[in-house]
DNA sequence: CACTCTTTTGTTAACGCTAACAACCCTTGA
DNA sequence: TCAAGGGTTGTTAGCGTTAACAAAAGAGTG
């Protein structure tokens, strides 16, 4: 009565015997060695149709001390930027022929992402790709002495490990530049939390585009990303003579910013115009549908992967530093202001 | 001119040698065997501590053939449901001790969930998560022999396998009931797509409703979950004379919904009460806020792992089927019918 | 004090694979 | 025909851990 599904699963000498040959050829065949007989290599292909073999990958980790898996750590999954920013990633890796091994953390201290660290890395991953928004986090990065190769997606000031972010600082400037031209005065600003470097980002845009034009910068609102926080952020401008245009930080706080505004009498874009950051699925059908920045996760995905990998092949030991432009998607919820 | 950081890592021997023991007794102390004296086991951990030793997952993996770490298999991380219960099996996961192997599908055939299971099968998983809310991800899920513990979420019919899913239709009967207590003569529905279980669970829980009151089912209109399609399904409402109660199968589609009523200019609650389905984020910051129902995808993602984990620790061979209620949240976006 | 029984510790052999080397086969050219 | 040289295959020795057994050291008993 045996308990399981009876029979052992096949190893290497098993299709050896069955092919006739010795266990190393068969790690040839399967390791793409160049010199193997092509008859040979047919007839230990066929043994492993035949038995069915599928190769320890446990046993290679052991001994080539690599596992061909990548670890990401992360914040908060749930959020519409980390989700497909780990969607990308995962997609890149196992097209490049990675595992990936993934470290969800609610902290982001430094004792956090030492310990996601030293989890992925005990379980042997050949490199890490740690997404780390907030300004604690890409400093627990720095301050840590990292034994493998490491990427920071939306890490700060690279440094001691290469970076791949998406330009805030453009996004921001590009969200504001679009509101001046329309004529607008000056325009508010509803930021993310200050422990985060996309919003000190967006907020240097913002900063930046106003400075430029010459305009003075108003007292931005402080938000936490949540629909919530945007809402009261919105109630605080509707209550406000002379705001006529908005940049929130992101899209779910311009949702809660809309809802305030609409609660209050407060017609966009006709009395005001508002632009968000990010452009998840929902805000074209915001009412109104909302003008934003695009960020491009799927590209942040696929480029960490690419720098990670390129180190992981020995490739250039400097860190380096990619930047992934933002992009300008215009609906309607700005308009010209008419004076 | 070593070219890493030099000095190779501390193995068990190491360990030995510096605390004067064998490498059998480190690994007794390292797995809390209880038969080391408590001076020794002091001597070993002092010894472990000066060396820096982390012990080979990897090795040890090959030998004991648990990897501790548990495989996930979902499709379309980007979603919002999919997101939260991925984290949730996440954090459950590395509750009980386990790392968490990910692989994203795009595709739900066959091929694909048997080529992702062979993939973590590979990589030495010692259980799989498969988060299977389509019939075919399911009913491949049910033909393909699982050689390890599985559990799947929202997998359909158990039988061969593990299901934990949210009771979709108890959802659809809450808001289909909720809306007929508003006294609204009918509801009509903006179906998910068909291949998806949860949306036939909730179109039969809408079916239910109805029939339980004697009224009539309208024909559902199709959607894809997206909020285009739910704008397209709200455009067709919005043109039809008789419509006042609308249950929406998910809150995205529902935002489509609304923002082709105010286009039309069909006023929520007022003309037509519209009911979601997930209750996201965002739902509450909808004009008007969205009556919906919550599906608790944290409890999914634990009730998941604490399936599997029994089933990995040996527990019961039949499979269980374990369902999570949905809860109803009432908003604004419904209201009593007056005639 | 001899004897058994229980702790505690050490020794040896896997686990399934790849790397390094050795051995063999066949060409090829003198 | 033989030697040299390359392509092809086999043999051996690990990788770092745990399992199984063996040995040594204490504890308890008559």
């Amino acid at each position: 009565m045996g308990s399981t599904l009876g029979r052992r699963l096949p190893v290497m000498a098993d299709v050896a015997k069955e092919a006739g040959v010795s266990h190393q050829t068969v790690s040839r065949v399967l390791n793409d060695h160049p010199n193997v007989r092509s008859e040979t290599r047919t007839r230990v292909l066929e043994a492993i149709d035949k038995l069915g073999y599928r190769r320890n990958l446990v046993a290679r980790a052991l001994v080539t001390k690599h596992s061909r898996t990548l670890g990401v750590v992360n914040f908060d999954t749930t959020l519409y930027g980390p989700a497909s920013t780990v969607y990308g990633i995962e997609q890149a890796a196992r097209a490049a022929g990675y595992f990936v091994s993934i470290v969800s953390l609610k902290s982001i201290d430094k004792a956090g992402v030492r310990d996601a660290l030293d989890y992925l890395s005990d379980q042997g991953v050949d490199g890490v790709v740690v997404v780390a928004p907030q300004r604690s986090a890409a400093q627990a990065l720095a301050d840590l002495p990292l034994g493998k190769p490491t990427v920071a997606v939306e890490g700060g000031e690279a440094g001691s490990v290469s970076v791949v972010c998406v330009d805030q600082v453009e996004g921001g400037r590009l969200a504001t530049e679009h509101l001046l031209s329309l004529g607008h005065e000056t325009v508010w600003h509803v930021r993310g939390p200050s422990d985060w470097l996309e919003a000190e980002g967006r907020v240097a845009g913002w900063r930046a585009a106003l400075r430029e034009a010459g305009r003075e910068a108003p007292r931005p609102l402080a938000g936490d990303w949540s629909p919530r926080s945007g809402y009261e952020a919105g109630r605080s401008l509707a209550s406000m003579k002379n705001v006529t245009a908005v940049f929130v930080a992101n899209d779910q706080m311009a949702l809660g910013v809309l809802r305030a505004f609409t609660e209050q009498g407060v017609r966009v874009p006709e009395e005001v115009s508002v632009v968000g950051f990010d452009d998840i699925p929902e805000s074209e059908f915001f009412s109104p549908p909302l003008t934003t920045i695009r960020q491009d996760f799927d590209a942040v995905g696929r480029h960490s992967i690419e720098v990670l990998v390129r180190q992981l092949q020995g490739g250039p030991q400097e860190h380096e530093r990619l930047v992934v432009p933002p992009r300008f998607v215009t609906r309607l919820s700005t308009t010209r202001v008419n004076a």
